[in-house]
DNA sequence: CTAAAATTTTGATCCAAATCAAGATTAGAT
DNA sequence: ATCTAATCTTGATTTGGATCAAAATTTTAG
């Protein structure tokens, strides 16, 4: 059985689906679909997409980890973070506005495949499924950044960065013990906090025995306990 | 010229587009449509969906003013506010899960028309030009929804008020003086602050003239300046 | 119209987390 | 390997806004 709360858990940043979206168009259609797309690499750091460009196409991540922010006068906001293989930038299918909403920059060494945005269009006219299923993944895509909302403002330091945590160990690397890929600043901007309150948190957590994070990788040691705390704990 | 920043402007929470999806079904379309249609009138603070529940209908709000939000243990998150004429729950569109991930509230008198959730999924498959729209309908809310979520964790209570001020004037109500229907109670949930916080700013406000408040009406006096805080002053 | 209840305002106090300020550690360059 | 720059940690201080408390106002009920 399931509560009203659990809705709000996995409250971190990730789209999770895949490409079965592809897979509801013909072959005309995938031929077409694929001469309007070209794949680009990209590395560390690289920004794939900047908040008020034109826009011009929509993203599928193959390989990497990349985040989708808004920019700020003074600070970014993260709105999701994205592991292959996921589409990104659904909202710029949006007809009013032709910008990007948002930016997207690159975590590790990425590998995008770049789909020119009116032929995406083109094919959500021409293949009612397949609009079906864009539709499934904006709307999850909107759920999960809702509860990262939740969670940014409705929880204090520790219960967010327990959420960003097992968010990367839950929807990203799937796995308890994870490579130390984030910066404490990364991890910072992330679960919406200072450096140093991240640093202060995560020697609490590993004094706890909830934690360990080395140079190399973060493993979740308690996971019960680490639910708990996101939980709002 | 639009600069980056202008995207994050309008950082409340109504969805603003109109039905012009209904006008790209045919007669058939549309007399299925009706088939599946129920009107309902719901009362000032009657709640129209239940976080949790199984999602049956999307709504189109016909009449009056009505929240969506996420309950948490404490307290709710505001997701958006909704004016006529929109659609609401579009997010039950999506396929892996069958329940509501937020709560609906009426604010003041309510009128919809909640629409059968399968129905509507059959005509997404029917008609693809509707589906392109519905498309469109989502990103744009994310759009707003995002923008929020900047405004609620970016900014600090000045600025969240002002923002929420500005968004009732521009996108609700459409004018610089309008009713007040809201509650201290209720701005304060919407801005994400306590009520003494609101109360104090509120004062703030008029001592400075740049708002008129009292019992029966709101009224926006020095917009620049309203604007200037709500862009984080 | 009056009394009671609810809401709003104002002031005082407290607290979570940011900022400031040094050190300690790690990574990069030569 | 050594020096330098960057990142990270820890402690001290500050602060925005919440909470607590009480008075003022408005709304509701009789």
């Amino acid at each position: 059985m399931n509560s009203n709360q659990d809705i709000i858990r996995n409250s971190c940043a990730i789209g999770s689906n895949t490409l079965e979206c592809i897979e509801l168009l013909n072959d005309e259609q995938k031929g077409f679909l694929e001469s309007k797309t070209v794949d680009v690499f990209y590395q560390k750091g690289e920004v794939l997409t900047k908040q008020g460009a034109f826009a011009s196409h929509v993203m599928i991540l193959k390989e990497g980890l990349v985040k989708t922010y808004i920019e700020g006068s003074t600070d970014n906001l993260i709105l999701q973070i994205f592991s292959p293989i996921n589409i990104i930038g659904l909202s710029t299918l949006f007809e009013g506005n032709a910008v990007f909403h948002h930016s997207t920059q690159a975590y590790i060494d990425t590998r995008v495949s770049l789909i020119d945005i009116s032929a995406f269009k083109q094919l959500i006219n021409m293949n009612s499924g397949f609009g079906a299923k864009i539709i499934s993944l904006l709307a999850e895509q909107s759920i999960i950044t809702n509860g990262r909302f939740y969670c940014l403002t409705k929880k204090q330091t520790y219960g967010r960065l327990a959420d960003v945590i097992l968010c990367l160990a839950n929807r990203i690397y799937k796995t308890q013990k994870f490579p130390l890929q984030l910066s404490r600043k990364e991890f910072a901007e992330l679960s919406g906090m200072s450096i140093e309150s991240i640093a202060r948190i995560l020697t609490k957590f590993k004094a706890d025995g909830i934690l360990e994070i080395n140079n190399e990788y973060v493993e979740i040691l308690d996971f019960e306990k680490m639910n708990r705390i996101s939980m709002h704990g």
